[in-house]
RNA sequence: GCGCCUGUAGCUCAGGUGGAUAGAGCAUCUGCCUUCUAAGCAGAUGGUCACAGGUUCGAGUCCUGUCAGGCGUGCCA
């Protein structure tokens, strides 16, 4: 990358003019104005500091040991208290945008990620129910992310963890055990604390059509085991469908059951007694977390001999480190923020380093409709369901709404601006350049303009240079998403560059009678074109051809 | 009480490792469609970056404190 080389130039020219430099303290950015050329460093006001120099003189010196590639930076100069900025050559920007062309759909892939083996396991709700609003966030944030990492060259697996061993599944099953004997007029109790959602009523009718009789034949010993594995299997296949409709996929589904037949819980407690981090106290055994920095002690079994959900999560975070992921993603509601150092610590109990582990975790989200918050869905009389907001606004407008906000802030989705199929909508705003570039193409066809390589130095207007660094700008931003871990970044990119492209086109036709030029412009839109795809597919967006 | 997150234009929010004159969308106002998509463009209005200190050549960004909002603080999930 550019910025590499320029680093290195720079540290070179600072041996020249005798100075040493930390290379940490060589910082690099694009400046805001464009006067300012299209990259400047601090070097000299840094060093200045250090050696009470004056940080201008000190410029001086080093630019004066540059030794730069014209083909590449065609000026440098040194400006306000003493930044060095270089302005990049045209022919490097050619040559780039030729690059950018030539890669296609692979343009801002990278490998900086170098293998690394990554697992990212989110959503995780309990198969008792469908998915809310809420759980939109997680699904989508924990997505991106983990396309963000495929995209920058990290081996990555995605996970939902299901927890079908506690009792949240009992109650489930008696639930809806219930609702079939209130259907088939059998005396029933509704279990307390059990799920009084319409949609077990709608769940157990549907059962009931399918195979009342079957399970009114069963003898009683048996029913309820029998209806909480229908139900159980029955909510997963809806979660499922659910995430899939949303373009949510899993590569892995990992079922807490499995930890307990597999007997991993109790393995792992016991690592943790022979390590000396559990004890035992009014009946209840007890992990030392305080001595990991956490409040309190925490409980991995109960009194009554039931483990928790903790005592899982460290059976499950030993399995994933088994199965030789150097990092682990926990993508959570921050309503979980506080389980977080019993996490770490449990890590290090188990003498893994705990910052493989990673937690992001994400503020809440509320619906507004005409500017009061929504609770409840019209539609059903309970929360407002992933699948009704689907239905709503459509799966595109869903994802690159709860992709638009950084996750640590809290969420407001608007659910009129999310309705709105016109410009005011920044979903469309994107999407619509590519369309719009897609017409141009066709129109281009139409005209019979024979496309060939263009002579993309032809590409001379500022708004041209404009939209070319930016395009430029791609890999970077995708890089810094991903080691940041914030899929955010890539629609403020998006709407940056549709804009700066919308009004290019407005300056400056594409398609003339000028065949030379014709074809330069119709690469630059074609390079725009696959910027914006790439963008789009990263956030699991389509890139519509029309519009 | 303690812990985590947040506080930037009337509204919703961006502002990579501290940098040069703090940005976008919506809203309000003014222009622009016989020419490749007006779901678009150009321009105008709008700011004590919650407040008070501090570090620094330089702070929206880092540190401390205060105020306000959200969440958490279970042998719940």
């Amino acid at each position: 990358m550019i910025k590499d080389y320029l680093r290195q130039q720079t540290l070179r020219a600072l041996q020249r003019a005798g100075a040493q430099a930390d290379p940490a303290l060589v910082g690099f950015e694009r400046p805001k104005q464009a006067a300012h050329g299209d990259w400047s460093t601090n070097v000299a006001l840094a060093l200045a500091k250090q050696r009470r120099e004056n940080p201008r003189q000190l410029a001086e010196a080093i630019v004066a040991g540059m030794e730069l590639d014209p083909d590449l930076v065609e000026k440098t100069e040194i400006a306000g208290p003493g930044f060095i900025n270089f302005r990049l050559s045209q022919r490097w920007l050619y040559r780039e945008l030729a690059g950018l062309l030539a890669l296609g759909p692979r343009y801002g892939r990278s490998d900086i990620g170098n293998g690394k083996r990554v697992q990212v396991e989110f959503v995780s709700v309990n198969p008792t129910g469908p998915l809310h609003v809420g759980h939109g966030r997680g699904a989508f944030v924990g997505d991106a992310i983990a396309r963000l990492l495929q995209c920058t060259g990290h081996d990555v697996q995605k996970e939902y963890y299901v927890n079908d061993a506690g009792n949240q599944i009992d109650k489930l099953g008696r639930s809806v055990l219930a609702r079939l004997n209130e259907i088939w007029g059998r005396p029933f109790e509704f279990p307390e604390g059990g799920y009084q959602g319409e949609y077990l009523k709608a769940y157990a009718k549907g059962l009931d059509s399918d195979q009342g009789g079957r399970l009114q034949a069963l003898p009683p010993g048996e029913l309820l085991s029998e209806v909480t594995r229908i139900s159980r299997e029955g909510m997963l296949a809806q979660l499922k469908s659910s995430l899939k409709d949303l373009k949510v996929e899993f590569d892995n589904w990992f079922s807490e059951t499995s930890l307990v037949e597999s007997g991993a819980i109790k393995g792992s407690l016991d690592e943790l007694e022979q390590k000396g981090y559990i004890y035992e106290q009014d009946g209840a055994v007890f992990f030392k977390a305080t001595e990991f920095g956490d409040e309190k002690d925490r409980v991995v079994v109960k009194s009554g001999g039931e483990h928790t959900y903790f005592a899982a999560d460290i059976a499950y975070m030993k399995d994933k480190f088994g199965r030789g992921f150097d990092r682990l993603i926990y993508v959570w509601g921050a309503d979980h923020h506080g389980d977080v150092p019993r996490m770490k610590g449990a890590a290090r109990a188990m003498g893994h380093d705990p910052d493989s582990l990673e937690f992001i975790l994400m503020q809440m989200v509320r619906l507004i409709e005409e500017g009061r918050e929504v609770k409840f869905s019209k539609r059903s009389g309970v929360i407002v369901t992933l699948d009704e907001l689907r239905d709503d606004v459509g799966p595109d407008v869903m994802r690159y709404f709860f992709l638009m906000r950084r996750s640590e802030s809290q969420f407001d989705f608007d659910l009129d601006l999310a309705r709105k199929h016109s410009d005011e909508n920044p979903v469309y705003y994107v999407q619509y350049a590519h369309a719009r570039i897609r017409s141009i193409l066709a129109h281009a066809a139409e005209k019979g303009v024979a496309r060939a390589a263009g002579e993309l130095a032809l590409l001379q207007e500022p708004e041209e240079a404009a939209l070319i660094k930016a395009l430029l700008e791609f890999p970077e931003l995708v890089a810094g998403a991903a080691a940041a871990r914030e899929p955010h970044r890539i629609p403020t990119y998006l709407q940056e560059l549709a804009g700066i492209f919308h009004n290019f086109y407005h300056q400056h036709r594409v398609v003339t009678d000028d065949a030379k030029l014709s074809n330069a412009r119709l690469d630059l839109c074609d390079a725009t074109r696959t910027v914006i795809a790439n963008g789009l597919a990263l956030l699991g967006v389509s890139a519509p051809e029309k519009m």
